[in-house]
DNA sequence: CTGGCACCTGC
DNA sequence: CAGGTGCCA
């Protein structure tokens, strides 16, 4: 009936793989965009296969996602071997609550963006609802990811992830020719030889933080329930813990404090948080992101957004790198011409230049 | 507690 | 030089 329907039948799918289960979600694109949310460099393992459809793998499943017609229609498979007897309710009940938690849909950015609108002017002029949100994602897959991400692009750590789920994770099956693993299990990863083979495969330093990393996890903190203990502790507590260990410093705790231990209000500043801090908000400009910057521009976020000042970083972020690259028209509004003279600082006057010669140079 | 530097690769 | 971290003066 649906064009969801058709598309799906025309998948190749291995024989070892059954479609798990299907449903459809009413959703706005300006509460949720697919592309931005999946591909924004929070998560790694997830294809666009073409506008507004995406496949990827959350725990033991390969999910196909497409939004249409402002309604996000998803669709689990899995290996037959993963099925435990279930009859379709359960299913159904399964896979809508694992679709609504990843997306943390009971959170409405409509909402958010009100009240970022109080207490920040770019919000109110410029930077409008994207349907940018923060996914709610597994922590040691989340806490992988993020070690090597450190000086880092997307393009290469969504590499390095894969590499990671087809050497180490189990595999679930293969759709149109292309395997789809879970992610590896801490037991997975304890191999005494893991940091010289993920040498061979290019992880560069990082191989040693991971080998590390799984170590410590293992044998130190050896508790399977120890990323959900961090989660009731409070966001300094939990911090502390995640610095602890290798490999994680204070960006890549943030991002797991952020991503996958549930802590809303927490802002990662990288290297483009600091720019847009410096540009946008006049925080002083001091070249490094040494710890005292980091707290300084962190802290002035968290006030400045809160609550849930992580999802307000997200919509910046994402802001900034469109102003940039593609979304030409944004220049060109005066909505975002309001918000510049309201932000009106001779370095901003200096990118939003630049931001126009790039533009008429395409 | 702070600044400075090496660390792996790849585009 | 890229969405950092560990380590050492």
């Amino acid at each position: 009936m649906s064009s969801t329907t058709s598309l799906l039948s025309s998948f190749v799918v291995s024989d070892n793989l059954i479609q798990y289960s299907s449903g459809l979600i009413p959703i706005s694109y300006t509460e949720l965009n697919l592309k931005q949310t999946l591909l924004g460099g929070q998560s790694f393992r997830w294809v666009e296969q073409s506008p507004n459809e995406f496949i990827g793998v959350l725990k033991s499943y390969i999910i196909y996602l497409q939004h249409e017609n402002e309604n996000l229609h998803y669709t689990f498979y899995t290996n037959k071997s993963c099925i435990i007897d279930s009859n379709e309710n359960d299913r159904q009940n399964e896979t809508s609550r694992i679709i609504h938690n990843y997306f943390q849909l009971s959170i409405k950015l409509h909402d958010l963006f009100q009240q970022w609108c109080k207490s920040d002017v770019r919000f109110q002029n410029g930077l409008i609802p994207t349907g940018i949100r923060v996914l709610d994602q597994d922590p040691l897959e989340n806490l992988i990811s993020f070690i090597c991400s450190s000086n880092n692009n997307v393009q290469r750590i969504t590499k390095m992830v894969k590499q990671l789920c087809i050497e180490y994770g189990k595999e679930i099956g293969t759709i149109n020719g292309i395997v789809y693993h879970q992610f590896p299990t801490i037991d997975e990863l304890d191999k005494s030889n893991l940091e010289t083979r993920l040498r061979e495969l290019n992880f560069g330093y990082r191989a040693r933080y991971i080998q590390q990393a799984i170590k410590y996890l293992k044998y130190t903190i050896n508790d399977i329930t120890f990323f959900d203990r961090l989660k009731s502790l409070s966001v300094k507590e939990a911090r502390a813990e995640l610095l602890k260990i290798m490999g994680v410093g204070r960006k890549v705790a943030d991002c797991v404090l952020l991503m996958s231990l549930g802590k809303q209000d927490v802002v990662p500043v990288d290297t483009h948080i600091h720019s847009i801090a410096v540009t946008h908000y006049g925080q002083s400009k001091k070249l490094q992101l040494n710890t005292t910057n980091y707290n300084a521009i962190s802290t002035f976020f968290e006030q400045l957004w809160q609550p849930f000042a992580g999802w307000a970083q997200a919509a910046a972020f994402s802001n900034e790198l469109r102003s940039i690259t593609t979304y030409k028209s944004i220049i060109q509004s005066t909505s975002l011409k309001r918000s510049i003279s309201s932000y009106e600082t001779h370095s901003q006057c200096k990118l939003v230049k630049r931001e126009k010669k790039l533009l008429s140079i395409k």
